[in-house]
DNA sequence: TTGAAAGCGCTAACAG
DNA sequence: CTGTTAGCGCTTTCAA
């Protein structure tokens, strides 16, 4: 087993006090050249790596981001907005944590609660569709750990968020579908625990009644589970009165799965019914037809929300700094599923 | 800002000694029943957190677990078994860290560094395509942290693997191509440098030999970037003078796009030419057709990774723990695509 | 520009 | 069963 070293031997090989190597190696500003060089060089020898743990504990911070997502699979857009953050973190010198909440709330505590205790310097968050409380939350702002909440938020918690326009997006979407004809609409929105839900079925009916559409009579199946039974759905849809001739559901994967069993009932999309969905997941081009849906910046969401919580944890006045509450554009991309 | 207590704070409440405060939290054998009850119950009032930094420092040794995968998004497979890694972790006190490598050498070093830096307790380890050198892993054990690689393996170190039955899987699919009547099957493989590539590369030839067909004149399309070019592949099956009648993908993924550029071309599918893939991605099962994949147990491979290594970090004596080199079964999934 | 000394919060012998 | 004493490896005053 490799010897490992420390400052300590640094030091002692350089005759120097352990102190002026550890100002060396970061790069203090007064320490000489020569000094500096020297420590680098031995430390390059040595193949000396600095203990983290040691110098988190005296330093009284770390370099580390917790972040804490639903669910990584399944969802193309959380797995993007990783890659932004892991970019943003490491460009700044930080290590990223992923934890996963399955969607549970208590999962999402305990998660939170790990991360405070391995000490974090800052947390990014999209939460549950089950969390109605934040005292989870409210524990790493007491404990000084900065919080951004990204895509999923709450107005029940004063801190930074970075989110996207799901109002617009619905809305547009939605527009969209009337645009091409379609006056008998549904939706398929998620649990109202969701914010994003909310938004969503508000920008819905809200295009509606701009429209001078019953919204009152506009068929809504909601599901409180993100994977919904897509048969049962469709089986309900197809077996109203008025049968709907276009469906926009809140996700892209309850749209591939509709798609897939309103084709099964015999129905043709986009000419007896046409499906949106909302997301941009690229998996969406590659149906047959392909999935008309609302894009998402979900990479520039992680860089921001990232960038933005680094900025929180680094500066020393938090109060002056406020909270930010950005609001990306989403875009809708129209395709065959939506245009006869 | 709340104030954050240390068992220091305990111990003078208590009037007792942080040692003993030390040992009762940890639950050691010679504290006495009432001792410890009064150290929970003043650890409960203050909200006492163990500093997990200076716990880890003190006993050189950490509940972390480093995980570096190639890449979270487009693959279900990864998804699947970080939550059986997650799961285990969780189970036996470890906290997991996961990076990912983007399939590229440099940064899977970078990132293995940065994990032996955070003095992680064990690493596991899913190889980056262009992944031929392992000095990095070296170094990693070289200090005393076992590495345990998962699906993507090499015969180049000496560590656990835990791997699933890649020539079987391939193996068997093409049998089942060919038991469906197809006799000239065209493969689109991986990258050479991938194990995964080179088993099913190999089940795939060895299934045609085993059933006396010229595997000399298989067409294989091989793609260096495992995001194939679907369409130029397609084009080129579709272009030779000896057009195949069956095409066996060696991910999900590719058989998707290529399923999508086959119809755009006016084949059908299976009639004209079948399609297979593997991974048993979920979305398989929601294509038209659904798409004939490999099943591969992604959930139990990440709990068995992840048993193996909490199990090499916890023996002191890794000399006759030895290694081991499990290979998990797959099995074949047919649908329509490949079923006249 | 450098060094000495104290300490971050915890664990781990060693005594008692 | 409990306390004392040393650290873990690094950062950070405070002096020099």
């Amino acid at each position: 087993m490799a010897k490992v070293y420390t400052i300590h031997d640094i030091a002692i090989r350089l005759n120097i006090s352990k102190s002026t190597v550890s100002r060396a190696l970061r790069n203090h500003p007064d320490v000489s050249k020569e000094t500096k060089q020297a420590v680098f060089d031995m430390a390059e020898k040595l193949n000396y790596q600095k203990n983290i743990l040691a110098s988190n504990l005296a330093s009284k911070s770390t370099n580390l981001i917790g972040v804490v997502i639903p669910e990584i699979a399944r969802q193309h857009f959380f797995a993007q907005a990783l890659s932004g953050i892991q970019k943003v973190a490491k460009e700044n010198g930080y290590i990223v944590m992923v934890c996963q909440s399955n969607e549970e709330l208590q999962e999402e505590i305990n998660q939170v609660r790990a991360l405070v205790n391995s000490r974090v310097a800052g947390i990014l968050i999209s939460l549950s569709k089950e969390t109605n409380s934040f005292g989870h939350l409210q524990e790493a702002l007491d404990r000084n750990i900065p919080v951004v909440l990204f895509d999923r938020g709450t107005d029940q918690l004063e801190v930074s968020q970075i989110t996207v326009d799901d109002y617009k997006g619905a809305f547009d979407i939605t527009q969209h579908l009337i645009d091409q004809g379609y006056s008998n609409l549904a939706h398929l929105s998620g649990p109202m625990s969701l914010s994003i839900s909310q938004k969503r079925y508000n920008g819905f009916i809200d295009a509606l009644k701009n429209n001078g559409l019953n919204s009152a009579e506009a068929v809504v199946y909601q599901c409180d589970n993100l994977s919904l039974d897509a048969k049962e759905a469709v089986d309900r849809l197809l077996s109203m009165k008025k049968q709907p001739d276009a469906v926009f559901c809140m996700s892209d994967y309850m749209a591939i799965q509709v798609l897939k069993h309103l084709k099964d009932s015999g129905l043709k999309v986009p000419q007896d019914i046409a499906v949106a969905g909302f997301a941009g997941d690229p998996i969406t081009e590659l149906m047959e037809p392909q999935i008309s849906t609302v894009e998402q910046p979900a990479f520039d969401i992680g860089v921001q929300a990232a960038k933005r919580l680094i900025m929180e944890v680094e500066t020393e006045d938090k109060e002056t700094l406020g909270f930010v509450n950005k609001v990306l554009p989403t875009k809708v991309i129209s395709r065959s599923s939506t245009v006869k």
